[in-house]
DNA sequence: ACTTTTTTAGGAATGGTTATTGATCGAAAG
DNA sequence: CTTTCGATCAATAACCATTCCTAAAAAAGT
């Protein structure tokens, strides 16, 4: 939801009960350092880098640790890898499932979706996802 | 988009190349009969019921092909299969991800957010999913 | 320092989905 | 009708992202 500084996350893993372990951390850094929306492999050979002791399984467990504590945002493309994101500023992703570059809708405002929804449902809300996937500029020429 | 009767049925295959057989009018039926959002493996045991011959890939190859067409929308859940939906009116449904049912979030007017998307980006948006996912009002009185 | 609990590495196992292959079907042409 | 030829099918094997398992290590609690 925030910048995540520090002390941000700190906090949240504390709140959370969970430790704040090496492992974790290293794969928030490898999301902080990464361009675009890395995938659980791809975030493994990142942090493989610095350490080459971690283990894929480990990854995948911090991913999910760090989703459970809202540091991050896992998007499930119709392609299947699950793609990770830091959890900053709200914003509309588009897939292009042409060439499967990623990026960000610019000029549109972005609707807080998930507070209509807590106010319309009886349910706890813990998780909201758009997707929205399409053909690129570049990918349309193919048509 | 529509309710889909037999002629808009038979018009969307005539337009998208593919031809109807009778497997995937099969799995279009089933998934008319169907309460709730079944994954592939649930549709082929209910195909399965009338033909018996039917092959599991042969379901999932309908299910892609009824995607593409636009006649069923696939839901990529947090937790795995993929779940499918006939692609009637615009609607928002919230996932309990303690017991898994699926229900249709009531009064809250449907945004569509694909036509505010393609205002403002130049991909061809084909395809937007909003996932929203959280504790149903039984399942909170575990916590 | 000792005990208990949580986390990790490493590797094997799982399970949803895709790919492969030879057989079969079906529309279009002769 | 038949023949042709591409599309579709059933059955099964292969794939691969993810989860599970276990002993060892690390961290937290006392």
């Amino acid at each position: 939801m925030i910048g995540s500084p520090e002390s941000d996350v700190r906090e949240m893993f504390r709140r959370s009960g969970y430790t704040l372990t090496s492992q974790r951390r290293a794969v928030l850094d490898a999301l902080q350092d990464f361009k675009g929306h890395p995938s659980a492999e791809e975030v493994y050979l990142a942090v493989k880098k610095k350490n080459p002791k971690v283990a894929l399984g480990t990854v995948y467990q911090a991913l999910s640790v760090l989703e459970e504590i809202g540091l991050i945002e896992a998007k499930r493309w119709s392609e299947s890898p699950v793609r990770y994101d830091l959890n900053t500023e709200p914003h509309y992703d588009i897939r292009c499932t042409r060439c499967g570059k990623v990026a960000e809708i610019p000029g549109l405002k972005f609707d807080d979706f998930a507070a209509r929804i807590r106010e319309n449902t009886p349910y706890k809300v813990t998780n909201t996802s758009l997707v929205i996937e399409g053909h690129c500029p570049v990918c349309q020429m193919e048509d």
